[in-house]
DNA sequence: AATTTTAATGCAACCGGGTTGCAAAGTTTA
DNA sequence: TAAACTTTGCAACCCGGTTGCATTAAAATT
């Protein structure tokens, strides 16, 4: 196989296989993020387990990134291509009380956080609940 | 029963029983925040459906609030006595990745977000995640 | 091309935090 | 004191996440 999914793999040094090229369009395809159930629930039989694993594989190729948006459930998006996932490609996450959608809004970094003396920083994780756009039409 | 901790649970219409007065002492004694599993441990012997509906009880009434800090369990921590868990009153919250442990960083606001058009805010969970000053020393 | 080596997959089982139903014990009210 | 209501303790369950292990598939080597 040769397409976009297969070449973006093979770019990251991750054997591409027919689960992950489809795993990979899905997040691909997806306006918002996604959790793992909601992964599972794409395909008509696929493992939990292999789901699992293909995520934490993508994750630590920074291909995606995940969100603790605190719904009880991780959820991954898709890294836009100029991602590293450093401090500065952080973004705020939106979590929509209505619809129950969790995006990126990738426009708005995390504000930079002044820590108190003797405090290192290493990462953050900002979501913010309200009403998205959609849903307040 | 006539104390402190008594007299709090009253003034916000919580019936004072033995084991809410507990559970507030030590939630109060705490200095960081404290999950319901570690809250379990506090005691030698306590069920853990009472402690839970304690700190959904203590939540509610606004005594507590709490952060998920993305270690996959609720963190709980009490309010200050000037919090109304109003968008005001939140504060970013510190994960120290060497000693597990989350803190409130009351000094610090959570900053504010420009949303994008349309959407709304109801609130926001902010948690940086690094070296705190004790384990730095 | 056949064989060996290595990696990915599928299945099952498990873990841990959270949550609920329900009966027993404890409080409050009449 | 009796009736009404609340809290507690126990058990069971749910669900997301995670791991061990045998099977299958892919890659490397001969």
């Amino acid at each position: 196989m040769n397409n976009e999914f297969d070449n973006k793999l093979k770019s990251r040094n991750i054997k591409p296989t027919a689960m992950r090229e489809l795993v990979l369009k899905v997040l691909t395809e997806q306006m918002t993020t996604i959790s793992l159930p909601e992964l599972e629930q794409k395909f008509d039989r696929a493992d939990k387990a292999t789901l699992y694993r293909t995520l934490k594989t993508f994750e630590e190729s920074k291909l995606i990134h995940s969100v603790d948006d605190g719904s009880g459930a991780m959820k991954y998006a898709i890294c836009q291509d100029s991602c590293h996932c450093n401090p500065e490609d952080l973004h705020v996450h939106f979590l929509c009380t209505k619809c129950k959608q969790t995006s990126c809004l990738s426009e708005i970094p995390v504000p930079e956080i002044n820590l108190p003396d003797n405090f290192s920083f290493e990462s953050v994780n900002m979501v913010v609940k309200g009403i998205c756009s959609n849903c307040k039409k």
